[in-house]
This record gives structure tokens, C-alpha cells and sequence, in this order.
DNA sequence: CGCGTGATTGAAACCCTTCAAGTTTAGTGG
DNA sequence: CCACTAAACTTGAAGGGTTTCAATCACGCG
């Protein structure tokens, strides 16, 4: 589990001059699972890089239920861009799922480390498009997908997670009921499914 | 309809002088209604900005169902990511909806740009935070909305779309088959919706 | 014209949800 | 460490939203 600074060298090739630079005076902080980061209507600019632990987004729509956004495990970074980016209230809650630590960073961030490293900027531009790439993915398979393919697409691509998220979240993920996702499972172990061994 | 060099200066902000340094020898090209920029497997590093026209980036399922990903009017951007900034064959289609006029952006315009001027570094980071907030939103939809609500926020979201894009391509948008669609449109109708007056 | 593509409509089928109940699991306090 | 409770997961039956398949209609273009 590498602390931001380690990220920050190990990732994008930044010098430990400029990492400690950067990294110096970042606010962290211990969230407790169950506790939230951000809620719906808030404003938080910060965005939030997970050293250990596991959050997630989401949203609660009218009729109450939720439909989650985004995981973030250890190394991921989570935010709210709507707050961080467009001064604009939170779309959805941040919340820990379990007990994690978190690396706060300020809006500015961003641009003081691209001013500094060229590797950062690439680094960080590649991040973003690679994260895009993941969302236009997600939007495919809910696009033609049936639940099934949905569900195994999930453990073979976060294999940690399936273990780590209770099943209802992996089924508000999916986009599917917790009820819908047992019959699935169970369906696949008709199947004779294992999951793990491809 | 402006040209990139104008659409550089006036969103991010960069010099006169920057943009005709950034823009000089960037090849255009016009790519007639139906033709393709790249297709599924090959390998198209290039970034699309649109000048004129109208394009759209979808895939194809192991039915042979197509799948839009994304639609690009004027002053957008278009890009296969994986071949532009992962080196993997293209997962999509890029298609002309309609006679196009588009710039060709190598894969290191965004390194020299961001050499150049911080506003372009700015105003791009902020492009792509926004273009994954717009994601998210949709996945959102997918995740918990009937067929009538993604279809009236497609209306209200892309309003200039909705009148140039075939229906059966806003189906294929939404998730949903042509006839669902129609389907939608005469309940509407029949609740005596007007699409334009909100 | 007339052909082809896009849009509509109907009926049957299907996937998934909803609701309600039961079962298992996990956490907590005695 | 067991007992108890709440939460998570499972299972069943009924229902709803969409799809599928097929036929029909509307329109633009050669």
C-alpha cells in the first residue's frame, strides 16, 4: 500500500525533490467505514487519493435508490468534478466502505504539478484518457449487455473487488437488483462456473 | 462553424502566435457521409477535432448489434484512446453521419501544447474532467432510468442531435431497439409532450 | 415511378423487477 | 463464547418494461 508519494514517483517518474515538494503539507485523514467524504448538494473541490482502504460514489435518486458511480481502492483517486472543476454542488456521496486513509488534494494540485513535471502532465493526461476509456467500456456493456455478461465482465476485471463489495453494491454497480445478481450467480454455478480459475 | 486555430484561441485562451506554431501543418481532410475515420481493430492514433459535420464513434457486438458510444458535432473532439494513447487496436467505429470537415491531431499535439501554454493545459484538463462527469451522467441513466427518461434527457441534452441524428441511431444511443423508441416518442405524443417548449 | 431505408404498430416472448418470505451471515453485548 | 439481532443473501410468484419478429406505412433519391 504506497503512500501518494510513492505513487506520485512510482507512476509518473517525478523526481523525489519535486514528489516531496508537491506532497508537502497535503492534509490526510483516517475515514471511518460508513463515513462519508461528500454528499449529494455539497460542494467539495477536493479530490481524494485512496493509500489504503476501498470507497465508493454514488448517487440516490428519487425513488431512493442508489446507483454507484465508481470504486476506488488503494492507488485509486476519487472526486467529485462537478465540485472540484466546476464549482457546481456534488452529484453523489463518497463514502467509505471500509476503514481507509486518504490523501486530500487541494484544486490546485493538479496544476502545480503540471507546471513542474512534464512527466506528471503526460502521466496525468493518461490517467484521465485511460479512465475514459474504462467509462465508455461501462457504458458499452450497459449499452447490449445482459446482466450475465455484465457480472462476469466485473470479476474478470475487478477480481479484488468482487470479494471485498458486498453483493449489492456489485449489483447497484451493474445496474442490476440484489435479487437480480443471486439468480445470475446462481445460474452461473449451475453452470458449473467457477469463478477465479479462467 | 469555427476552424480549429479559432476554437484553440477562443476556449483555452492561447496566443495568436501559439496557435499558428500548434496548428501549422496539421493535416484536414473532408470525410464524406458514411465514411470511416477508423474502424473496429485497427490501430488510428489520431484525435478528431470536427469543424464541420457531424460524426459518431460505435461498436459492433458478436450480434452484429451496433452500439454509439459518442456523437461529435462541430468544435468537438473524437479519438480512439485505446490506439492513441495505448498503442491497442481501436474498439470502435468513427463514422461521417454527415460530410465532415475534420482536423487530424498526431499523438503528440497534446505534449507540445502543453509545452506551450499553461491555459492549454488548463483548459484541456477541465475538457476531460468534463467530458468524464458527462460519462458518469450516462452511466447514471443507464444505471436507473426507464427508456422515457434517458430519451427526454437526451432531448434536453442534445437538443441540436435530436433533429439531425436518425432516430434509430438516438436508439442505439440510449440503449434501447428502434421500435422501443418509437414506441416512447407515441406515449409522449400521447401525453401530449412538445419537445423544444420546456 | 419504384426501390430502399427509416419509422411505426401489433402480438408474443423474455429478461429482469417487485414484493414477500425465508435463510444465512456477521456483528454485538451479555 | 454463546445468544441475539440486524443486515445480507436467497428463493418464489407475479408483473412490467423492452425486445423480438413480422408486417405495414412513409419518405427521399436515383
Amino acid at each position: 500500500m504506497p503512500t501518494f508519494d510513492q505513487h506520485l514517483q512510482e507512476k509518473t517518474g517525478i523526481s523525489p525533490e519535486n514528489a516531496a515538494i508537491l506532497t508537502e503539507g497535503l492534509r490526510t485523514g483516517l475515514i471511518k467505514k460508513g463515513e462519508f467524504l461528500s454528499r449529494q448538494g455539497d460542494v467539495c473541490d477536493y479530490t481524494f487519493f485512496v493509500e489504503t482502504g476501498l470507497l465508493r460514489a454514488y448517487t440516490l435518486d428519487e425513488q431512493g435508490k442508489e446507483h454507484i458511480i465508481q470504486f476506488a481502492p488503494e492507488g485509486w483517486l476519487i472526486s467529485d468534478r462537478s465540485s472540484a472543476y466546476f464549482n457546481e454542488p456534488s452529484d453523489f456521496f463518497i463514502e467509505a466502505i471500509e476503514d481507509s486513509e486518504v490523501v486530500f488534494l487541494d484544486p490546485a494540485f493538479n496544476d502545480r504539478a503540471s507546471a513542474i513535471s512534464t512527466n506528471y502532465r503526460h502521466f496525468n493526461n493518461l490517467a484521465l484518457q485511460n479512465h475514459i476509456r474504462h467509462l465508455q467500456k461501462r457504458i458499452n456493456l450497459l449499452l447490449g449487455a445482459t446482466a450475465e455478461a455484465r457480472y462476469l465482465d466485473f470479476i474478470k476485471t475487478y477480481p479484488d473487488l468482487t470479494l471485498r463489495v458486498p453483493q449489492w453494491m456489485i449489483a447497484s454497480f451493474l445496474g442490476i437488483t440484489p435479487e437480480g445478481l443471486s439468480r445470475v450467480r446462481k445460474e452461473l454455478a449451475r453452470k458449473n462456473f467457477k469463478p477465479g480459475r479462467s
